[in-house]
DNA sequence: GCACCAGTTGCAACTGGTTCGCATCTATTG
DNA sequence: CAATAGATGCGAACCAGTTGCAACTGGTGC
């Protein structure tokens, strides 16, 4: 499954002008194959583990690229370095267990309605949200 | 009414235990002061203007130490530097216009409410959460 | 008032994550 | 297969924030 995605986000690109190096089509595959959410150090270390020759400023550059085309989404937690995930599941907001570090996703069609209402009323609309829950199992 | 909250803040601290340096006041006056929510660098800025002689590491040391005395709170938003606020206002979330810069705060029990009720489903408790609209104005 | 000392400060050096300049290389087009 | 716009690797730079250390100072106890 991952493999054949990887391949569609292969051919998104080149659709899209952006040229396919052996780096980027690397980044590609780890980024697919991952059920996480890793940071730049870590895809850079799947990648070299991987065989693939890349350099970690050229991690970074592409993890820019591939955002800028939608294809991956970068996530800010408190005070730990940028993670990324594929973009290709819907919109999702993210629990951190506070103890593990585990992130889990959810959705709720009901808090984003709200949100839209609330930013609505004061006469704007929101062009982007970023709603996280620090969590703790009981 | 910003000099009385100071005031108030230098009671409590001191009843903490804190100890109230020249270095310290000046700051919490410049921050009972501050209508906005300024970074590091930008409190700094005020306290030496207000001829306070503060070092940049004197401040970041001081708003570690205010956070954890819960009389401030840390704001991060997306890849710009921490913010601050004081802590006196009830809990809120905040809403940041895209074109301006501006943040505003607002508050929505109902989404409080619901946000609890995901976590709990999962079987999880909130320990704090983060809630940001990037809003554009109609 | 005054001495004492744990806690605080200023400075400059350091850190960790991320970006950038530049010479070299390469995927794509014709 | 040549041409070239764009990508890469390297190390140096950057930025917000932190830290080691020697000099200082609030608050207490006398």
């Amino acid at each position: 499954m991952s493999e054949g995605r990887a391949k569609e986000l292969e051919d998104a690109l080149r659709g899209a002008g952006v040229r396919l190096t052996r780096q980027r089509a690397a980044l590609l595959r780890v980024i697919a194959a991952a059920e996480d959410h890793p940071d730049a150090a870590e895809l850079h270390a799947r990648a070299v583990t991987a065989g693939a020759g890349v350099s970690l400023a050229t991690v970074y550059r592409t993890l820019t690229t591939l955002q800028a085309q939608g294809v991956i989404e970068k996530l800010e937690f408190q005070g730990e370095p940028a993670r990324w995930e594929a973009a290709d599941a819907p919109h999702h907001d993210h629990m951190i267990d506070v103890d593990s570090g585990e992130v889990m996703e959810f959705h709720s069609e009901r808090i984003e309605k709200l949100q839209a209402e609330i930013a609505a009323e004061l006469g704007y609309e929101i062009v982007h949200h970023r709603l996280e829950l620090y969590v703790r199992r009981r």
